[in-house]
RNA sequence: UGGGGUGUAGCCAAGUGGUAAGGCAGCGGGUUUUGAUCCCGCCAUUCGGAGGUUCGAAUCCUUCCACCCCAGCCA
């Protein structure tokens, strides 16, 4: 058992489980997705809460692919999820299921309900179940065909799954309760006919389960010990202990719900994600500024970091709304550690360094990592001009200010100190070179370089650079919950892409997609798995660097 | 107005009758050739409110309040 991982209530159930015997000291639980779109941040809580619970107390874990839907669900989700659980990295071994692979014994338990009089055959309207079903406050009132033989009920269920229907024609209901207080409970719909293929089973049913049948059988049948699942399946396990009361399978699991994860500024609505995708507002389900796992993958997220989060925000039945600023963290504090260093300018403005000789390349040493000697340096090539980030020159600096400025001094970082003489404009007056000297002494690493300036900026020698795009992701959305407003296109953040035309430091010019760098002073980034290549190298800004400064110029603004 | 849940700091979250952990954020300071990292310190006399039980209550009881979920042939 992991000591790090908290307590949280359902692991203090199983403790008690395993104290007391109950299902003979196993674990076993189940990642039941729907394939019916990507798996996003929210699901990434459920996988890391399913297999860590069963991992911690040596235990087994099934991916199941809840596909009961076929109209809705593809195999290119299917393909998706497993790429997205796999990369997260965790592993299902042989336990690869869905609940269609119980689609038979699912069709026996139907009949065994029917002859114990416990499920009809309906043939009401879909409009006239609902006027029957009653409101939140009145109780509902029996079908007509409630009471139809055992004999009619078989025989009509049984032409249902031969295709002599239409679909909406009849469907099969549990026999419990119309005036119970739980609607779930007033003869809830067991089987619909649908005369559509499935991603799966292909054309051999015409009669899908509905999700509250199938899913607590499916984990009875594969021994499931803890069925865990979010908050508004907690009216539906009376249902579910119902099904299991009924047809008394040899395996008895329980359900057990939890708050699903909300993270602000993100979008975790199936609905809304496919729409913007299929409006084109998004790239795909994998663009980079969606909270979907083959988004944060792309972005460039360590699955370590996300794993990470998901063990900080907890586990409990509170509805929650965690924190963008969390997660950031996560993210920094595993790239802080694994990220080498680069320098990348995203911004260029050329400097001219009058007294250094034209056509002179000098190598200057780079510590790859400041606190990890081991992964050693580089050599960067230094020359007579040279690009710094924009931001780096200001003209009318505030006192606080240690950057480059008219007459200010500046360390370049691993080379020299240098002074700012000239401002050289455009016709519109716009800032477009800057000429400076440097101080010969001041070489990093020499016996004379001891002289201390305020500030540190990065730089790339400008014939030496490589050109790059570089795309500063931002939030997608202007409000923290994007879930819950009607309509997403009017809360979308018009700048939550900007594409800027860097310089690379030429160590960078042949790296491969997905390795993370720290670009000095601005944040981490690695090269898009879709649209980097040798020729034209695109990266991905993950997240910014902690940001001082910017917290500075807040305070000053008040 | 029925049923099911949940209320501990700005955001999460421990706590299970013995005197409010921890993380994130924030604030103050130190180190620093990344305004990063790192380090140190501060940050709930009070647990949704009001009563009650008890030597002692976030924990037990009563009552009130707020918020979330449920009326798919979706999951």
């Amino acid at each position: 058992m992991n000591d790090n991982q908290p307590r949280d209530f359902i692991r203090q159930i199983i403790d008690e489980d395993i104290a007391s015997g109950k299902h003979g000291g196993r674990v076993v639980t189940r990642f039941p997705p729907e394939p019916n779109g990507y798996l996003h941040v929210g699901h990434a809580k459920s996988i890391c809460l399913n297999f860590g619970v069963a991992a911690e107390y040596a235990g087994r874990t099934f991916l199941r692919f809840d596909d009961t839907n076929p109209g809705k669900e593809s195999e290119e989700y299917v393909r998706a999820i497993k790429d997205d659980v796999r990369w997260l990295g965790f592993d299902w071994e042989d336990r690869l299921s869905h609940a269609s692979d119980y689609f038979d014994q699912l069709y026996d338990a139907a009949e065994t309900l029917i002859v114990k009089d416990k499920a009809y055959v309906d043939s009401l309207t879909a409009e006239q179940i609902r006027a029957y079903r009653g409101t939140l406050t009145e109780a509902g009132k029996d079908s007509p065909y409630r009471n139809r033989s055992l004999e009619e009920n078989l025989d009509l269920f049984r032409r249902m799954r031969a295709g002599e229907f239409a679909d909406g024609e009849h469907v099969l209901r549990a026999k419990i309760d119309m005036a119970s207080p739980n609607i779930n409970l007033r003869d809830p719909t067991l089987y619909r006919i649908r005369h559509v293929p499935h991603q799966h089973t292909g054309d051999k049913w015409c009669i899908y389960p509905m999700y509250d049948f199938a899913h607590g059988l499916s984990d009875a049948f594969e021994g499931i010990t803890h069925s865990l699942c979010t908050l508004e399946f907690e009216d539906h396990r009376p249902l579910y202990d119902w099904f299991l009361d009924q047809l008394d399978p040899p395996h008895r699991p329980r359900q057990y719900e939890f708050s699903r994860l909300n993270l602000a500024f993100a979008l975790t609505s199936k609905r809304k994600l496919n729409l913007l995708v299929s409006e084109g507002i998004v790239s795909g389900w994998d663009d980079p500024r969606l909270a979907t796992l083959a988004g944060m993958r792309r972005r460039g997220y360590p699955p370590a970091a996300i794993r990470d989060f998901c063990r900080r925000i907890g586990v409990t039945k509170k509805e929650n709304m965690i924190e963008m600023a969390l997660l950031e963290n996560c993210i920094r504090e595993n790239l802080d550690v694994a990220a080498e260093r680069r320098m990348v300018v995203v911004h260029p403005l050329k400097v001219t360094l009058t007294n250094f000789d034209a056509g002179k390349t000098e190598m200057l040493a780079a510590q790859n990592h400041p606190n990890r000697p081991e992964l050693g340096s580089r050599q960067i090539p230094f020359s007579r001009e040279i690009f710094i980030e924009r931001d780096d020159f200001m003209e009318d600096a505030p006192k606080k200010y240690f950057r480059l400025k008219p007459g200010g001094e500046v360390r370049l970082r691993f080379a020299y100190i240098i002074q700012c003489k000239e401002v050289v404009r455009n016709a519109n007056g716009e800032v477009i070179e800057l000429l400076c000297t440097l101080d010969p002494d001041t070489r990093s690493g020499s016996a004379s370089s001891e002289r201390k300036v305020k500030g540190t900026i990065h730089w790339v020698s400008a014939t030496h650079a490589v050109p790059a795009e570089v795309r500063l992701y931002d939030r997608l959305f202007t409000v923290a919950d994007p879930g819950s407003v009607a309509e997403v296109m009017p809360v979308l953040n018009p700048s939550s892409l900007a594409v800027a035309q860097a310089k690379l430091e030429p160590s960078l010019g042949t790296v491969v997609a997905g390795t993370p760098w720290q670009f000095e002073r601005l944040g981490y980034f690695c090269a898009d798995s879709v649209d980097h290549s040798g020729n034209k190298p695109v990266f991905n800004r993950i997240v910014t660097l902690r940001d001082g400064w910017a917290k500075i110029e807040k305070q000053a603004l008040q």
